[in-house]
Formats: C-alpha cells, structure tokens, sequence
DNA sequence: GTCTATACTGTGATAGAC
DNA sequence: GTCTATCACAGTATAGAC
C-alpha cells in the first residue's frame, strides 16, 4: 500500500482542482464579466489545457451551476453571522435583514447577477444548486412572519423593494450610494404600510397591559 | 431621367430594407431570447446572406442599438397615447403612470430585456439611442414633481417600487400576475409616504378654504 | 451601392493517445 | 486525468461580381 494514496487524498486533490477552476472563474468574471468568461481563460489561469476542465466540470454552465450554488450558500453563511442575533425590535430586524442582503448583493456584480439575474443566456440552476437560494428565501418569509406580517403579499413587495433598489443601485450609480441611501427609508415606509410596530417589544407589551 | 430611380425611392428601399432586417431581429429576440439571436437567423428570415446585413448595420451591437431606441420611442408614444389626458386625482394619475409602465415591460420580456437590463454582453447604447430614454425619465420624473413630490429621493424609490416588481413578475411569476396584482397596492403605500394627496384636488380646494 | 463567396478568429465541446 | 487534435458554429472582414 505504500506509495499508493488513500482514496481521501484523490478526493482531497481532486476537490482542490475543483476549488481553483471556481476560483480562477471568478476572478475571470469579476474582470472581464460575468458573461465573458472564458474556458480558455479560466484554464490558462488554473494552469491546464481548455478541454481538461472537462474532467472537473461537464460543460461551463456546469461551472456557472457550481458557482451560483456558492454565491447562495456564502450568502447564507453571511446572513447567519450578520443576522444572529436578530435584532428584538420588528422595525430594526427588518431593516437589518434588507441592509444586509442589499450590501452582499450590491458588494460583488458578477455574483449578484448569477444570483438574482438570467443574465447568462442558457444557464438555469440545477434543483441542487437552487435549494440555497430557496432556502434563503423561506427562511426570510419565516423571519417576516414572525415579525406579525401575516399577508404573503406583504413579503412579495418587501423582496421586490430591495430587489429594485439593489438594480438601480448597481444600474445607475455603480460604486456609489445614491440608492443605498434610500433604503431605511424605504423600508421604513414600507413598515408603516404593512403595521411593523413603530415601537420596541417592550413599549408594546407596556401599552398593551392598558 | 426615365428609369431611374429618384433619391427619394432609394433611401425609402433601403429603409424598408431596415425595418425588415429589425423585424426579423425582433421575431429572433422573442423566439430564442435577446442574448440568443445571431446574424446568420436574422438574415435567413429576411431573405439574404449573414455579410449582407453590414451594408446596412456595421456590427450586430447596432442592430441591438437600433432596436434599443426603436423600443424606448415605443413607449414614448405608448405612454403619450395612454397617459393623456392624465387624470387629474394625482393618486390616480400616478397609479397610472405606473401601470401603463408596468405592463409596456411585462408585455414583452426580450424588449424589457434590452430597455431596462444590461443582459447583452458587450452592448452599451449610443448617445443618440439612450436619449429617448433619458426623455422618458425626465418627463416621468416632472410629472411626479407636478403631483407636489418634491424629494427626488422620492422620485427615485418610486421607480425602484416599479422596477423591482416588474422583474419578479418576469423572473418568477411569467406569464401571470403575482406581482402584478400588488402593484396598485405598492403605489398606493408609497403615495402615502410621499404624501400624495389622498383626495381629488376639488377637495384639496374645498379643504384649503377652511 | 448592394449582394455573394469565402475566409479569419475565437468560442464551447468532443475523440482518442498516453 | 491530462494532453493533442479537431469540430461546429459564432461574429466579423474583405474581395469581387452585378
């Protein structure tokens, strides 16, 4: 057996390969673009002829594929760290969690639109891939609701909301804050429409015993 | 001079020849997707060669340009026809606004696609292409200022409201009015904040003599 | 001026030797 | 698993017939 490396050390080796062909993609994306990566390119950078990207990947969308599993789970990740603890007062929970999903999605254009884009012509995510993003999602409709949004179409403008202010933002005024700056606001006004409470939990409580 | 065609008849040929290959582009885009049409297709359906085409655009980003202000001067004259009169409730009239915006887009994703989205890999329009677009924007944005909404803040949140739903119907309810149905509502939540008057201005009269 | 014929470059993808 | 060789197809360019 010596000499002979384990099947981990083969499956390290090879996941390694795996993790630099991904990293060479989006260093290559966040350069040229998101839809202007080449196999070429990506290979030239990770060091290996074009067509052996093939062993590692089955087509580019299958490298976009992988990549856009990524983005969702780094955000998830993100989320868990930026978002525990949840604020108690409703009104800053919910302008924390749309400030944080806004910075991470105006923070990296090319992942934004893999993420929340069809910007790439034929790609559509795999269910594997797309379970992140799901699962995101109805963890943020769970959080809203726990916050005494009951009406589904509350959450629908809420996630449309921020979703049209990260666009323009990365649209028309890229690197700055116009839209940015907008989004307490906005989200405050939303809060008003849809009955956050205006006061802490604690303030509520206290005018309830009345 | 028998026989030969005057000035006019030529350049009336060679625009119809125009409109042609822009149809042809068009039918393409809604077939297999704005990204997805290629030369090749477009000329084959108007009845020429693929090299034939440069003698009347100088690259495919042209033709996309060409298609790109054909689209923005549609709504040009969509919007004047729809928005006028423009009612004078201003709750209405910007209820209206949004409407008639909101189902110009949804009406057709590829042109949505090229109006609104940077989804062409190398396309950016010409000065002369975007200026349409910057028209439309400008006169949007004086008649919000003549409804009394001052803040160009508010102006700017407003066209995220509408540009936010527009892309989750078209990203996740195409076809149908999920998001649609919630836009009157949305409008309304925003009026609130921007402080529309929630009255017809006979009203707002009527009030103001007390 | 316009169209045809042909070719050039770069792309993603595949086959087979090692 | 990686390589070399090659393919099919894209956008693009140009030379030359009409």
């Amino acid at each position: 057996m010596l000499g002979t490396p384990s099947r981990n050390r083969i499956a390290e080796r090879r996941e390694g390969v795996r993790r630099e062909i991904l990293d060479a993609a989006w260093s290559q994306a966040r350069e040229v673009g998101l839809a202007n990566i080449t196999l070429r390119d990506i290979a030239r950078e990770v060091g290996m002829q074009p067509p052996s990207l093939y062993s590692h990947f089955d087509s580019k969308n299958a490298i976009y594929n992988a990549m856009y599993a990524e983005a969702w789970l780094a955000y998830e990740s993100c989320s868990a760290a930026e978002l525990d603890p949840l604020p108690e007062h409703p009104r800053v929970a919910i302008q924390r969690i749309a400030r944080v999903f806004f910075d991470f999605a105006v923070a990296d254009l090319a992942r934004h639109q893999l993420m929340n884009q069809r910007t790439i012509p034929g790609f559509e995510p795999t269910a594997d891939a797309y379970a992140p993003a799901v699962r995101v999602l109805e963890h943020g409709a769970a959080l809203v609701r726990s916050l005494g949004i009951t009406d589904p179409a509350d959450f629908d403008i809420w996630v449309s909301l921020i979703g049209g202010l990260i666009d323009q933002q990365l649209a028309n005024d890229p690197g700055g804050d116009r839209f940015s700056r907008l989004l307490e606001r906005a989200i405050d006004m939303w809060a008003d429409a849809a009955g956050v409470p205006k006061h802490s939990p604690a303030a509520t409580r206290a005018a309830r015993k009345n």
